[in-house]
DNA sequence: CTCCAGGTCGTTG
DNA sequence: CAACGACATGGA
């Protein structure tokens, strides 16, 4: 990969086994907007990108490269090689291929944790059109402005500190329904000093322990939080895709979440949440 | 209009 | 334990 600095963009060429598009409308964020095709807007980390991306180039506007080092390379996981776990999957399970094969861009991005959180417990029983509804509105009336592109003003997932001010009554109002007690515990169990580093100590097992432990948040909440923001790439979040998915490959028949989770962790170990995607994806497209 | 959406909780067999 | 309905809202 080549990666060029201009006065107002940041060009990335020869970038392999990504694709934008892909990365952000396979379900794992909610906080971005599509402008044309493969171009859209980001909002993560406390920053608003712009990014375009045609073949295999890849144009982040107005940022930087110390930026770029600082928040993008890690979030949107450029630095790790996909082309390697893509083989290593398809090498171990050939059932994978279709779907690495179609979803073939797709990186797991690196999150914040409490916009993560707070996301994926919106998320139970909701489409994905409707969870980005609900955290845009929840970013537009509690979010710090993030700036203005093409004329249209973008902002941030609220702070943490924002979010445990707000009230039930404050969630209610974003149409977050009978998840806004969840809300707010979840709300309550957040400190300032959350953020990834928190839990980088933590084993997958006490990580998801202490996540179980706010009221609203089960395993399958659980493990994409853990997957998409805490760096424990073996987590394998079932929801209802990946449940009609995998019945349909692997089992032939109806089957417990249960069971197809621990399936999926031991068929998959350490790329779990990686294998859980590309089939989530493929699953949910067909 | 009916069905269902990246579930979880409390209750009931 | 395993199964089941309630829960709030709106897109398809």
């Amino acid at each position: 990969m080549k990666i060029t600095e201009f006065k107002d963009k940041l060009v990335l060429e020869q970038v392999a086994d990504f694709d934008v598009g892909q990365t952000l409308e396979c379900g794992q964020c909610f906080n971005f907007e599509k402008l044309k095709e493969n171009e859209y807007v980001v909002l993560a980390l406390g920053h608003l990108l712009h990014i375009k991306q045609v073949a295999d180039t890849v144009t982040m506007f107005n940022t930087t490269l110390d930026e770029y080092e600082l928040i993008w390379k890690n979030y949107f996981d450029l630095d790790r090689d996909y082309g390697d776990i893509k083989r290593t999957l398809k090498e171990a399970d050939e059932l994978l291929v279709p779907a690495i094969d179609a979803k073939w861009g797709v990186h797991i991005l690196n999150q914040e944790f409490s916009e993560n959180l707070m996301s994926f417990i919106i998320s139970q029983t909701k489409q994905i059109t409707q969870i980005k509804q609900i955290v845009r509105m929840i970013s537009e009336k509690f979010g710090e402005f993030a700036g203005e592109i093409d004329g249209k003003k973008y902002y941030l997932f609220p702070e943490i500190s924002v979010l445990k001010n707000m009230t039930q009554q404050d969630f209610l109002d974003c149409k977050t329904g009978f998840r806004a007690p969840y809300l707010v515990n979840a709300a309550a169990f957040l400190t300032p000093e959350m953020n990834g580093e928190y839990f980088s100590s933590k084993t997958y097992e006490e990580a998801k322990k202490e996540l179980l432990s706010i009221k609203g948040v089960g395993e399958k909440v659980a493990n994409c939080v853990l997957l998409f923001s805490l760096g424990y790439r073996n987590a394998f979040p079932v929801d209802v895709w990946i449940k009609r998915t995998m019945e349909d490959l692997y089992f032939h028949k109806d089957t417990r979440v249960d069971i197809i989770q621990k399936f999926g962790e031991e068929r998959f170990g350490d790329l779990g949440g990686y294998a859980q995607q590309y089939l989530f994806y493929y699953g949910k497209s067909k």
